[in-house]
DNA sequence: CCATTCTCTGAACTCTCGTTCATTTTTCAA
DNA sequence: TTGAAAAATGAACGAGAGTTCAGAGAATGG
């Protein structure tokens, strides 16, 4: 009754539904951004999204599942734009570069979520151990394992320095991590993009002179 | 009548309000380090520490103040060391050297503070707004800002990149953020002192091969 | 040994949310 | 138009946790 039975096709209630939770979990992730998990409320996210409290939970069962939805939906996106482009790309130094492309692009569209990536990365203290949790968690170990492959990769084929390969992808995550925070800062001064360059130069070829 | 005026000596019950206080500290450090701030309540603190709840309050004024505290503090113990050992070094080099020996050391003795700390690199934004808060980002931006005077000095001596040095600090933090981050992860297998070469390599000389 | 002061205690208080649900409003097919 | 189903509402509820405080217990000094 719901579901359009087998075709791809969505009803029109379908649709406008799914409207409504986005524009929750948009208001929620700015909130978050802001504020955290903790210090932001389910009738500030209900006024930020012009709905009434209660209504909320017409779209998601809790505030947990609401945040870790919001999360692992956009974890999704970002990995699935990421792994498109690195599997288009040939060489290991291309597909890495094809990975900064992509999050570059990401984030200059949403500098929001920056924020609340950043804040699972580093474990910035850890609220939830439900099993939603858990699905979020692999899903972030399952980004960094990609990586990984690309640096296994790149080791056997002698483009990257024989280090271990986990050390090499976090490293990687450090240095665009130290970028996107810089860029977050200091707000609208300059584009990420154009940072490009300086964050492979750093990450390839080190800060050393000469 | 508490302070021992003038004079440098503290009695007896002033040192042993100190040893009290600093039981309580370490006792939320275990805890904050575990499940961080919103999740450690202060009867959980109280019973590791084997106090009761309200005698928590005989030493700190809140729960936020328990916690900023102890941040200080021991954001101060390791800028201290890091500044002693910078200073004594000569050259900007052997001065990143300083700095990542005394990282190690301090990390490989307080485990368990890493967490908190890292905690607080990337995200300011925070419950609190109280005065104690902007004392703490005051003390990390002043460790940040004695990094980046290291790399402006190298950077002109011909010794870095002449990349921003703001830049090249954050993305130094970044590389060392995620040896510690991997070696908390993989418990106690290997030191972090043995990873010390690996770090500086990637830091200076990139990751690319030849 | 007593009196006073300091310290500790933990139950009670309070305040803040997340969540629920009876009621109202809207939708939409007949 | 109408009435039943779906959606929205927001006041009320309850659990959890930070904080307080009146009384108990130690420590100190005369």
């Amino acid at each position: 009754m719901n579901e359009s039975s087998e075709n791809g096709k969505i009803s029109r209630k379908e649709r406008e539904f799914l409207m409504r939770r986005n524009e929750i979990m948009a208001a929620a992730m700015r909130l978050f951004a802001g504020k955290g998990f903790h210090n932001t409320t389910m009738s500030e996210i209900a006024k930020e999204a012009e709905f009434s409290t209660g209504s909320l939970y017409n779209f998601f069962k809790s505030k947990e599942a609401l945040y870790l939805t919001l999360l692992r939906e956009e974890i999704e996106k970002i990995e699935a734009d990421v792994r498109v482009r690195k599997d288009q790309a040939k060489g290991p130094a291309e597909k890495l570069e094809a990975v900064v492309d992509s999050l570059i692009d990401y984030f200059e569209a949403n500098r929001d979520f920056f924020k609340i990536f950043s804040m699972h990365q580093d474990h910035f203290e850890w609220p939830m151990k439900g099993e939603l949790a858990q699905v979020v968690r692999a899903k972030y170990l399952s980004f960094i394992a990609e990586l990984v492959e690309v640096f296994k990769q790149g080791i056997a084929q002698g483009a990257f320095k024989a280090h271990e390969p986990e050390e090499l992808a976090l490293c990687f995550m450090g240095v665009m991590n130290s970028f996107l925070f810089l860029w977050i800062e200091t707000e609208p001064k300059g584009t990420l993009r154009e940072k490009k360059p300086v964050i492979l130069d750093i990450f390839y070829r080190g800060s050393a002179k000469g």
